[in-house]
DNA sequence: GTTATTTAAATCGCACGCGATTAAATCACA
DNA sequence: TGTGATTTAATCGCGTGCGATTTAAATAAC
């Protein structure tokens, strides 16, 4: 960020490092009561959107690939959250489906959406005025390497 | 950030996660030659900014407790990057030294530091605001939890 | 001066992320 | 049609993050 002293506090990543901690370390109480870490909630969220998918779409959606989302994909099918099956067309891929488990929580979903906008801050606006800018970010960052 | 079909891209924890992500797929290939990863080299920038600090002190500095810092240090100090030493003064506390070869590698810093800057865009002055913002949400999400 | 409390690291277990590799199915194409 | 290339998951190993617990040292309390 600036040349000279390099301090934690300038730089950016270290910005980003940070606060996606600190917003495990919020998620974790509010999805430990139904048995989800954070990651395995993003999966949710992708399902709940379009559910049916297959591990590279996921992966497409989260920026992830099989050697991650395999086994999480697996923790969630011992836990009864989702289905996994592979596909007729092309017996390659692995489709990926909502239990109704794994649909009944899109409900509570709600309610943990509030609680981390409310830890966020009051100004909705400037939320997704910010999210924006990361998503920018990511957006240069993958394409830069 | 929405209420209605939540989605991921609506979700500022996961444009925080994602750009994480892609934030250290960046740094990977830049430390590793160096035989560092991105935490560890977190853990440099901090000593290279004050050298022999605590444990705690650099947990305070991270964010981090010492079940993820003391692993860390300990694989930091079998390569011979820092040196790990009771405290003196108080048996409790362990201080944390650069050794030579942890001092040297502050020069490969500036370049890793430029490459970084250059991938993450060309307008600084945004990027600062960007930071800024990041580590604004970061503070209240810490007083949140 | 002994005991209770607090503080600092360390340990343990588990769930990620990801580089590297492998195995199997499909595709391209001569 | 067969064979090499590509695609898709899966596997393996390693280094985090972190909740929970433990150990030891220092401090507080009485």
């Amino acid at each position: 960020m600036i040349d000279r002293p390099l301090s934690l506090d300038d730089l950016l990543c270290f910005a980003l490092y940070s606060a996606n901690n600190a917003m495990g370390r919020l998620y974790r109480p509010l999805l430990a009561p139904h048995g989800l870490t954070y990651p395995q909630y993003l999966v949710l969220v992708a399902l709940w959107q379009r559910d049916g998918q297959k591990v590279t779409d996921l992966g497409a959606a989260l920026n992830l690939e099989s050697n991650t989302l395999t086994p999480l994909l697996k923790r969630m099918e011992q836990a009864g959250l989702v289905q996994r099956q592979r596909s007729q067309e092309d017996e390659r891929s692995v489709i990926v489906t909502l239990t109704s488990k794994g649909r009944e929580l899109e409900k509570a979903a709600v309610e943990i959406s509030r609680c981390i906008l409310e830890a966020a801050g009051e100004d909705v606006a400037e939320l997704i005025r910010l999210r924006d800018r990361i998503q920018t970010l990511t957006a240069r960052l993958q394409t830069a390497q």
